[in-house]
DNA sequence: GTTGTATATATAAATATTTATATATTATAA
DNA sequence: TTATAATATATAAATATTTATATATACAAC
């Protein structure tokens, strides 16, 4: 899956790993993140199969950088992944959801500790979607050749995740009262 | 994690790989899965290393069966695990979305086909959590040796899922109507 | 001036996961 | 009565992913 949003990325414009992982960070993290390591052995096994290609740069203050470029075989990849339908759901991977599942046998108090350690880190993230994500958004907008299209499209990703994180935080209220219920 | 999975419920009691196959799927799938294959590597591993012990089991219709029973040991990691707090979000790969994201080049009528698809499918996720899983539980709740506190911990985690599915749910009505109002 | 962060890349090793394939029996449905 | 689904395992191969480690430069902050 990694191979198509690094190919969606550089649909838009040619780019480096390192830039590709920045741009992932701050946008399809909240739905597919990978770590630059991956990038790189993706990267090169799309050159190797024809979807990319790529060129040296070098640069007087940095080391030299890889630029890669989409060929129109990489974007007819791109196109076919797109457009065909996705049949199934996406399986979730939730650790704290099913930590509590198993959390019966432990000392309340340290369930308790951690759904309230994650209340914290998801009202960080909520705050995130609210705050700083449109802020991005807009400026990417600005800066990248695309149409508003695209930018309506990454709004709603985004309002996906400040849902998301909002359910998530209120759930968490919510089993946390249950938890505390359980002590007296 | 999927090893903690395994320990958790052989740490009610004993049984086979396909056994805890079918437990995770009318349970934990919906916060995570493991294929049949996987499960029996991830024993295979288990026993190996002490966390569990095994004994086959001949039948009169059916082939041997290998019963897998949790160690001392393998309780201790289990409950380490438990109580260990989980310092990081756990990192969605929602794929739908992520194809929504890099769809502002497909035809609107393509991306809408699949909006609507996953619609229906959420839908019908919805109302498993609503109508199946409640009864899954009370159930598990009779025939299983457990507490009353492990039914409340697995109710919170079927009311993840239900309100999950009804957030999917309405962000892709949202989403749908953005996109068809994209055409005129 | 030293420490930390960012740019830029890469590989090795370990772990995790999926897909495909194989075997063998039995109950159930068409 | 034939096909299929379900029970019960298991392995091989491919793919995906994470963690750890390595190198080298430069800028900014303290």
């Amino acid at each position: 899956m990694l191979k198509y949003i690094l190919l969606g990325f550089l649909n838009y414009q040619p780019a480096t790993g390192y830039e590709l992982k920045q741009r992932m960070d701050s946008s399809t993290t909240h739905f597919w993140h990978a770590k630059l390591s991956q990038i790189y052995i993706t990267l090169k096994a799309l050159e190797e199969d024809g979807s990319l290609t790529s060129t040296l740069e070098a640069q007087a203050d940095r080391p030299d950088k890889r630029i890669y470029t989409i060929t129109p075989q990489g974007q007819a990849d791109l196109h076919q992944w797109l457009a065909q339908p996705e049949m199934a759901l996406s399986p979730k991977k939730e650790t704290l959801v099913l930590k509590l599942f198993f959390s019966a046998q432990l000392d309340p108090q340290a369930i308790l500790t951690q759904l309230r350690l994650q209340r914290e880190l998801h009202n960080q993230q909520l705050a995130y979607y609210r705050d700083v994500s449109p802020q991005i958004i807009q400026q990417a907008a600005d800066d990248f050749p695309m149409l508003a299209k695209d930018a309506a499209l990454w709004e709603a990703t985004r309002r996906f995740g400040e849902k998301y994180e909002a359910l998530y935080v209120s759930w968490l209220d919510e089993t946390i009262q249950l938890v505390e219920g359980q002590f007296h």
